[in-house]
DNA sequence: GATGTTGACTGAACCGGTTGAGTACGCACA
DNA sequence: TGTGCGTACTCAACCGGTTCAGTCAACATC
């Protein structure tokens, strides 16, 4: 089946090229009734831009990245980046973008997926995730002047676009809960201390429950169940058991959840349980946990948005999403 | 900063345009001697072809699409897509080849995504998931002669390309086992009824019950966690409780164990369980789950490979994947 | 020494859009 | 009647590769 070209069109019109792509363009050039007449012709025969000719000429692929730097398994098991994906994605295919996305195995394989982008004008722009404390993909991305979005921060983003939020100011609210309902020894199964955030979240955490006079125990973890099962074993067993415990993911917090059951643990009685992110798997565990939830897709959503603004050419900083609020479930109550 | 093309490797190396590209693609027409300078200089400067310009004139895209149909919390909780998608990309980053992604509403959304795509010439081929019986899909991608690799099937494929795996076996396996232990009225939570899948599975249980001679119920659902607690709480309401469930998605299967959990119910003492898909979610519960497990990786593999032999315009099939073997875990046992 | 033959390479067309320069025409105005 | 100007186009170059038809020199063959 022969795709339809604008030669095609043009010769049904009786026009030339120019002025076909004058009119699919919207461009001014070609009086309304050619245009209408043209746009009829492209509607009747299905016509749709070739892309790589388009690319070719007007330099831009209508195409944007995503390069995402975690093993298979824990790819597949956090919701976070489909969630963020679908979220984005409803974003670009209103205004006809594709995504590209590409799995890569360690930091400087995504920097060499970067320069292949770039060399090949593949995408346009892309996203940066798992931002890292200076992190080595910014001044590599700076210096290709390829627009991007990091999908976190503050800070540590360079010169480059970022959408956050305030993870310091949901730890305090989830604190003050905890507090609130009696707690005193709370702990916190982090996610992997490279990242940004978790740095992030472990200031805020240190912080906070000194500010409230808790006692504080920070436990490093890889967001993975096996490792958020392992953290948690280790807490439960010390002489000083928390009563509570925050976990940095939700597949951590499941994990946490069986290993109380499994040590013999009631939760919320012997143990109360906060996962970050709120998934649909808080929910469809026995008792449901209390989460730290937010909209993942409209965050996605206006990272995409950020990136097509700089795509664009506009100048755009760091945007602000809004802070993730707590979602009190079976998994908290007053220690015992 | 300037990309650089191959009429800056021809300055630098003294020949013509054609010369480069016949030695960079390791074609003959170029003495040794010559394909080695190029290469160098190509090296040197950080050359990649413009995917545009390549696209354009060898009229291959070097990108394949993959169109997901689900909403975005169901996308976001099934860890089988992301696995499949990694797999998938290790096949393909190995041959540069892009994947292009996009998340659609429903199958009319998607059959205009394949005509867009196909249009622009976007991609080369596309992968087709969650096939239904008698899929519209199947006779607009036989139309477009746009390479398509079906991820299910047997049957139902039309003149497509796919990838399955005998779910009939496995679930045979498991029911065997199941009835071993001393189990005789066994329910299953399925999954959408309008996926060939699904349909496969719930005609093998009826089968394979009856010929073993127990007692089969299957419970319709939708591969929610909501749904498939709702359909548990049903059957383990019922006078006639069933001793075993088996659970067409690892998603449904955990809801399952909360639901028996807050009924008072102990798995596997009352209840046993089994999950179809072994993702890490199955090991994070309390007991963990016996599951059905298969290398979905290496099924995307697979897949990626099906696709790109079909591009290359080979001739090709279907590719039975290995069956899904059990993993007995906490969650079976001989009913009390 | 004339005649292929082969290998190494050049030149130009081509893919399908975009875009700037050029042109033809109608109309207003001095 | 000539000039100026805006509108509605056409024409051709261009983007950066690929590929086919030649060209030209070196070498083998009779």
């Amino acid at each position: 089946m022969k795709r339809p070209t604008i030669a095609d069109i043009a010769r049904r019109a009786g026009v030339s090229k120019g002025a076909v792509s004058y009119a699919l363009n919207g461009q001014p050039g070609v009086s309304e009734a050619t245009r209408q007449r043209i746009l009829a012709i492209a509607q009747e025969i299905g016509f749709n831009p070739n892309s790589a000719a388009r690319a070719l000429s007007g330099s831009t692929a209508n195409a944007v990245g995503l390069a995402l730097c975690r093993p298979a398994r824990i790819l597949g098991i956090e919701p976070f980046f489909m969630e963020l994906i679908s979220g984005v994605e409803a974003e670009l295919s209103a205004r006809s973008y594709a995504l590209t996305l590409q799995v890569v195995a360690d930091p400087e394989a995504e920097i060499a997926v970067y320069k292949r982008w770039w060399g090949e004008r593949r995408v346009d722009g892309v996203f940066v995730c798992d931002l890292r404390i200076d992190d080595s993909r910014v001044p590599v991305l700076e210096e290709l002047q390829l627009p991007a979005v990091v999908i976190g921060g503050p800070g540590h983003t360079g010169e480059l676009a970022c959408v956050w939020a305030d993870d310091a100011a949901a730890l305090g609210e989830t604190l003050e809960y905890l507090v609130a309902l009696g707690h005193r020894r709370i702990a916190r199964v982090g996610g992997l201390p490279e990242l940004l955030h978790t740095e992030i979240r472990s200031r805020a955490f240190a912080d906070v429950c000194q500010r409230l006079g808790v006692e504080a125990i920070t436990v490093p973890s890889d967001y993975t169940g096996e490792e958020g099962a392992r953290a948690t074993r280790r807490l439960l067993s010390s002489a000083q058991r928390p009563t509570a415990v925050l976990y940095d993911n939700d597949v951590m917090a499941i994990a946490g959840l069986a290993v109380a059951q499994e040590m013999g643990l009631a939760v919320p009685g012997d143990l109360s349980i906060v996962a970050w992110d709120d998934s649909a798997l808080c929910q469809l565990t026995h008792p449901p946990l209390t989460a730290l939830g937010r909209d993942i897709p409209a965050y996605g959503g206006h990272a995409a948005r950020q990136l097509l603004a700089a795509i664009e050419g506009k100048k755009i900083g760091a945007y602000q999403h809004e802070t993730a609020h707590l979602t009190p479930r079976g998994s908290t109550a007053p220690p015992r």
